[in-house]
DNA sequence: TCTTGTCGAATTGTTCAACGATTCCTATGT
DNA sequence: ACATAGGAATCGTTGAACAATTCGACAAGA
């Protein structure tokens, strides 16, 4: 009778106004709105937004643990600025977590997610709106990364790309880089489909391996 | 002349007062002062700290990004305590990390501290000094998983160790836990050491489902 | 007895003002 | 040009205050 209500419960404890603020600045970064390097000034930043600054730090916390802003002492918190060590790593972490996915038998359920992201690529791509192509191949990996089941799992990968998007705000022209990979999309999920695991696990490897090496190319932050 | 002090210069931007309370806090934590599920009163640590309630509240934050405290809105803050989903999850995304760990070349110099682990871990089983051998075996793991040589993947691990450490709080007797794997760490190594990766990832799958089958079934939380 | 409503104490959420500490900028002097 | 000494701006931290919320206890009603 009392159907099981847990679930709806985890949505009732979400909202401090230090959460919600880091949710707005959070956007922000992503937006591009605040360009990384850049400092935002707590005094500024809590009168725009109407809070104190003691909660608009808490918010700061928050979000630096997200590795979205740098927190430096007595000198302020700056948006985040990824060094070309930091893009490698984080297509290390790619590699392990993508990796790891493609390798397990894939639920029917999420791979219509995958499916759902390549089209949207796909038709984004014919209408020449990179920006959308870039959001679609962003939820393209994260339900790739979603097939390993794992709360945790896809909450690093939601981190990691986050970051990732921080470096392509950096760059000069984003769009020409997520071209390519339109293609190579919906061929990755073929393989994740119907080929064996580890010819999907190669082709993700090269798939990584190119991505990298074309952004770290690009970039010079 | 000015030998790489790069590496002294990320503990000299560590030093605010609320990231020193929360160091503290996860040690006790870490050591089982504080038990899984106890509140944290605001009040109390504060008082006892001699922090003010503002930076106090920082450090929770901190500590909540991590899972190792539970924020409940205006109930407060709780030593986290992890469910059965959880340690499943936790022994998901070790599969992975390990997994992707030992299919890697490993470099000589991160072997020694493997092996280190190992050596500490069966010194201490010799004396019947079950907490080291905890502490050793977490050790031995911690160095699996940075033969990734990736910042973020050390950093979730450390986390993932610590959340785990959460789990071993509520049960009856930890050290029973460990006993078996003392052997089986040693049986790893040489498999990362000579064998090809594959034999190795595959005994560390058995390694990682007894660990949590075991686990689970002494779990009751 | 069980449920429901209400009150009050305790705790958290948030704001505000203040002061010392640190950093950055600038002008001053050599 | 260079070093140095202020001074302004900002951050770090504190303490107090008040609103909002939770929780337990107790009384009223079915």
């Amino acid at each position: 009778m009392v159907a099981d209500l847990s679930q709806d419960r985890s949505r009732l404890g979400r909202s401090s106004t230090a959460e919600l603020v880091a949710d707005i600045l959070r956007d922000r970064i992503s937006e591009g709105f605040f360009r990384p390097g850049q400092r935002l000034s707590e005094e500024s930043i809590s009168e725009g937004l109407g809070v104190s600054r003691n909660t608009l730090r808490e918010a700061f916390r928050l979000l630096g643990h997200e590795r979205l802003l740098d927190h430096k002492l007595n000198r302020g918190v700056f948006v985040r600025l990824p060094s070309a060590e930091d893009v490698s790593d984080l297509y290390h972490v790619r590699r392990v977590l993508e990796g790891a996915a493609v390798r397990l038998a894939p639920p029917p359920e999420a791979l219509a997610v995958i499916k759902e992201a390549v089209l949207d690529a796909e038709r984004a791509a014919a209408e020449d709106d990179w920006q959308r192509v870039g959001t679609a191949n962003i939820r393209f990996h994260q339900a790739l990364v979603s097939l390993n089941g794992s709360p945790r799992i896809d909450e690093a990968m939601r981190q990691l790309l986050a970051e990732l998007r921080l470096v392509f705000h950096v760059m000069e022209n984003p769009r020409a880089f997520h071209e390519p990979f339109v293609d190579r999309n919906r061929t990755l999920l073929g393989l994740i489909e119907s080929g064996p695991p580890e010819r999907a696990a190669a082709y993700l490897d090269d798939y990584l391996d190119d991505a990298e090496r074309l952004l770290i190319d690009a970039y010079a932050p």
